[in-house]
DNA sequence: TAAACTTGTTTGTAGTACAAACTAGTCTGT
DNA sequence: ACAGACTAGTTTGTACTACAAACAAGTTTA
């Protein structure tokens, strides 16, 4: 319980923001997703969806591919690898703090 | 896994906020904690703690409390049975959402 | 009595989330 | 074939917020 420990357990600002959590929660279960589907799951208006996205590809925590379906463009997100981990990572840090659990 | 569920579970962003819930966490355990007690343990420079407790006072959260020690003002906080829930329903919005959990 | 220390508070700035407005392309009806 | 509606996002302007630096009010020390 100390200084150390919140440096340690820093919630990632990237996953800690709300709209963006739920994404990578969703994404961390779906695998693969879609720009409407994330719409319809988080309830985020599409500009605010397309920036949220933008910075968790900036982050690297998510990997955009955008592919031609009926003429159409449809973009498809997955997490990265990276983005896995620091989804792990937020989760302990976040539960680390809400337990008041002690570290080392 | 609706925009409804997200509605349900949406994350109180006073408690949300990384330094209050460090704050509040800690609350959480100690019952009652001093302004300089929270700043070692969160790492939060003074401003920053102030306009933080300040935010959960304002909320009802957190109940604020003066009092003369050796002469000097000690603050002292302690979460109100609203802050209290408030967290409690934190909580579960957060694993609510993390886990990917449906709900209804 | 001046300088340093304690215990916070206020303030200015830089960053961020948000929805409204916009863009680029597709479909539909006439 | 062309206008209007629709789809699938992106960009932009604003309002809010976190942050540390500067400040304040009192206390202790030299």
């Amino acid at each position: 319980m100390t200084a150390d420990q919140s440096l340690d357990a820093r919630l990632d600002p990237v996953i800690h923001e709300a709209g963006r959590l739920v994404v990578v929660s969703v994404l961390n279960e779906c695998q693969v997703a879609n720009f409407n589907f994330l719409l319809a799951t988080t309830g985020l208006t599409r500009g605010n969806l397309s920036t949220h996205m933008r910075k968790l590809v900036d982050a690297g925590y998510v990997d955009e591919t955008k592919e031609i379906v009926d003429r159409k463009v449809r973009t498809e997100y997955r997490l990265t690898k990276t983005g896995r981990q620091a989804f792990k990572k937020y989760r302990n840090a976040w539960s680390a703090i809400t337990n008041g659990a002690q570290r080392r």
